[in-house]
DNA sequence: CGACGAGTAGATCAACCGGTCGATATGGCG
DNA sequence: CGCCATATCGACCGGTTGATCTACTCGTCG
């Protein structure tokens, strides 16, 4: 019953798809999905109904998986919360630096899938609101004055350093967001913009 | 030979192609835009020789379309550098108020195809140079500091912006936004974070 | 007039799309 | 052992993809 026992047909369809769907997006075929995780096609639709149902699953999966990242990554920052939130991005150079980097899965899977009603989207949204309330939470430790709106700056500048590595800009993007992120966290009175 | 002639198939197939892959992603389908052009499919070919060449020539056209609009709102706004930075920014709110506003084309497009050959990479990349360089002109002519570095950072929040609009997070992002581009306007002292 | 180029209409192609279905292998239990 | 439930398999479905090709129409200009 140990964990190490080879991993059965769902679980090779879900690895199989959050690595193929990040790299070659959401339109991947369910074909290459098959082929790769080396599943007989009536499994996926046994366990995921479709796929869509298998897409949706495998965003929950990775945002998970991310939020543990996030959480991982302030908690070895140690206790100060200033300094957790900029281990975040820090972090989040070292994301964008990688060679296979390919930009933030969940923006991309907002934006390849037109259909509003789409089960991935309620995960993504899910997600991004986990992230901003981990944010949050250590602007409130912080005693920060506004720490909701101050992590909507942050998640906005999350945002915007994943666009820019995954569009490759010359200049290095993480430096010039870190400062901003410093201001953001900072910035002690309300209402102060200089 | 005024521009009011009837538009050739050329005209009618980027105008379809513009209008569909907005709306539809890049990944439909070539005869949903002949039928939406009304075009014999032969032509696509002879025009712009695939899929592909149509979508990089919709996006060519598309950046010149949307470099000229930040020109024109700067314009808009009057002389000083500020105002004219800063219309950019409260152009943008508007634009992802839309409600048919379906995020950054261009973001899009980058992660939606996943061949870095693509001939679209490149259109997307000279387009948020030339964005960049008309941001860090205002700044220059403003005398900031550090033009091309304070360039990066509002192109940064243009993209975080963006990408915080299509995904629509509860809280303002425009106002947020807005507040930190101008802290950048605003930073006279190099280095200095708060 | 007639030749020509651009455009249209549509058949055809191999590849692939997401989805359905009967057959089969496996493992627990009487 | 025999039996059955379940999980998994892979052939098959109709439809669509992007692309190529032939045949036809039409307006223009020499």
């Amino acid at each position: 019953m140990s964990t190490r026992t080879a991993p059965g047909p769902r679980e090779r369809l879900l690895r199989a798809a959050q690595d193929l769907t990040y790299r070659h997006g959401m339109g991947v075929g369910v074909d290459a999905v098959l082929k790769e995780a080396n599943v007989a096609r009536r499994s996926l639709y046994e366990h995921f109904g479709g796929k869509d149902g298998l897409l949706a699953e495998v965003l929950r999966r990775s945002t998970d998986e991310d939020e543990a990242r996030y959480r991982q990554t302030m908690n070895a920052a140690g206790q100060d919360p200033r300094d957790r939130l900029l281990a975040v991005f820090d972090e989040l150079a070292r994301v964008i630096d990688a060679p296979d980097f390919r930009g933030c899965r969940y923006l991309a899977a907002d934006l390849a899938l037109p259909d509003p009603a789409h089960p991935g989207h309620a995960v993504t949204r899910d997600y991004r609101d986990r992230v901003r309330r981990l944010l949050e939470h250590e602007l409130v430790a912080l005693g920060h004055p506004r720490p909701g709106h101050a992590a909507a700056q942050l998640l906005l500048l999350v945002d915007g350093l994943l666009a820019a590595g995954a569009t490759r800009q010359g200049t290095d993007p993480a430096a010039a967001t870190r400062e901003l992120a410093e201001h953001v966290i900072d910035t002690r009175a309300p209402g102060v913009s200089r």
